[in-house]
DNA sequence: AGCTGGGTTATAGCATACAGTCGCCGAGAT
DNA sequence: ATCTCGGCGACTGTATGCTATAACCCAGCT
């Protein structure tokens, strides 16, 4: 008997099976969740450029889905900041300003600085040795020279720093910041590296030793650090463009 | 010529004019919007309570709308934590916990400090004297022992601040926590009145001197005896509960 | 009497259908 | 030649219909 609670059934292929360009969204769960994800991971590597119109109907047909999953996740997007929703004309893709991007980061440090603070207060030693953990894959990226590994790495030891924090509500925000940071971030980041690497070491550290102020002093410095780094970065790329 | 343009057309009235309970939402703009502020307003003022569940077909019936809105509504709640959407159960309200209200209440004092440091940064003469006069409908309020009026003054005075400090994001994230906060504490709440803005005019003066750090100081300070009072009255509200 | 299994009903999720609006383009007038 | 008006196409916003699922309840068994 094929119970009505466990298995979800296997039989579950809705989507218009065939010239789905993307891999078909198989996933049993919620639909307007794989979509606002395949959406959200075309906003950020570009495949869907600032500014541009997202129209329903393409996007429907694009994912094998009907319209009404799409506009929830572009409802979705729009809350975070991912799109702009102009009423009667639909939905565009954020196009990020040097203003905002600035208010970002600076918002990241506050936030970020605040769940190092804590993360300082409330470790516990499973944590600290997940921490070194996750460090220590970090270098090992760096050793390999593999950039991918190195944006994961930092990812995920971030993400634990927060979520040792306690607040979940900082870890929410935090992860929206965040991921707008990386978006803006992305075209013309290269991360800093060994330097990054070193910082977290330093900051691991005080975090081990419960020292609360100097915790949040050094993550504030780190976050800082990225902060100019992106101005920098930010700066070569308009000159590269402007000789182009 | 009646253009295509200009007049919002007037006939607009797919409401079931007859017995929607509420006001039947005659808005000429997003019907998702009109829904959502309805459903917020609700929920606010415990019109819905916290572990309710929402079924889409009575909203939409009571509202004089299709699921359709009221669907896009319930979605953009969830975002913002007003309601939890359990996949295939639908939507409930909301249950506020103990830890997730003081983790709301320290993350709102971290935000409206920078929000305060910001403000006296990069104040100038009108938004001061816009401040004042907000100031001033407060005292106006405590005189007349206006309870509705007091609030509204808080949250307008609370909101210029905020868009006085000039960073977009911060403001969005404060408006968030901001509201929840509202929501938590509304059961419960008396506004501390008089004790509040004195600490306001201090504030204020402060921030008109362009002293961020003391802006900052009495801000945290400011935001720190208002948690205390939640803490308070929480208990109080709690003991009240035990007797009956 | 308690537990297990099947059927029923209510409800969310998804798809489709319909209508109003916006923007564009061409034709005609000035 | 430019400007304006009218029509056309496209797309969003809204409504409705369909399907599958999850909880509930009762019957039958242990």
């Amino acid at each position: 008997m094929t119970d009505r609670r466990g298995t979800t059934s296997p039989g579950r292929r809705p989507l218009g099976g065939a010239r789905a360009a993307r891999q078909p969204l198989e996933r049993p769960a919620p639909l307007r969740q794989a979509v606002y994800d395949a959406l959200a991971e075309m906003i950020i590597n570009r495949e869907l450029q600032p500014g541009e119109h997202l129209v329903e109907n393409e996007l429907a047909a694009h994912l094998g889905v009907s319209r009404q999953p799409v506009r929830e996740a572009l409802q979705r997007l729009h809350n975070e900041g991912w799109v702009d929703l102009r009423p009667a004309l639909g939905a565009f893709v954020h196009v990020p300003t040097e203003e905002e991007a600035d208010q970002l980061l600076a918002t990241r440090t506050l936030l970020e600085t605040e769940s190092a603070r804590l993360a300082a207060k409330n470790a516990t030693p499973e944590q600290i040795e997940r921490l070194r953990e996750l460090q220590r894959a970090g270098e090992e990226a760096l050793s390999e020279d593999s950039q991918v590994a190195l944006v994961e790495a930092n990812a995920a030891l971030h993400a634990h720093l927060v979520e040792m924090s306690g607040n979940k509500v900082l870890a929410q925000l935090i992860g929206m910041v965040d991921r707008r940071v990386r978006w803006y971030y992305s075209p013309i980041a290269r991360s800093r590296g060994r330097e990054a690497w070193d910082e977290h070491a330093a900051l691991i550290d005080v975090i081990a030793e419960g020292n609360t102020r100097r915790a949040g002093e050094l993550m504030r410095k780190h976050t800082e650090r990225t902060r100019e780094s992106y101005h920098q970065r930010r700066k070569e790329a308009d000159e590269q463009e402007a000789l182009s």
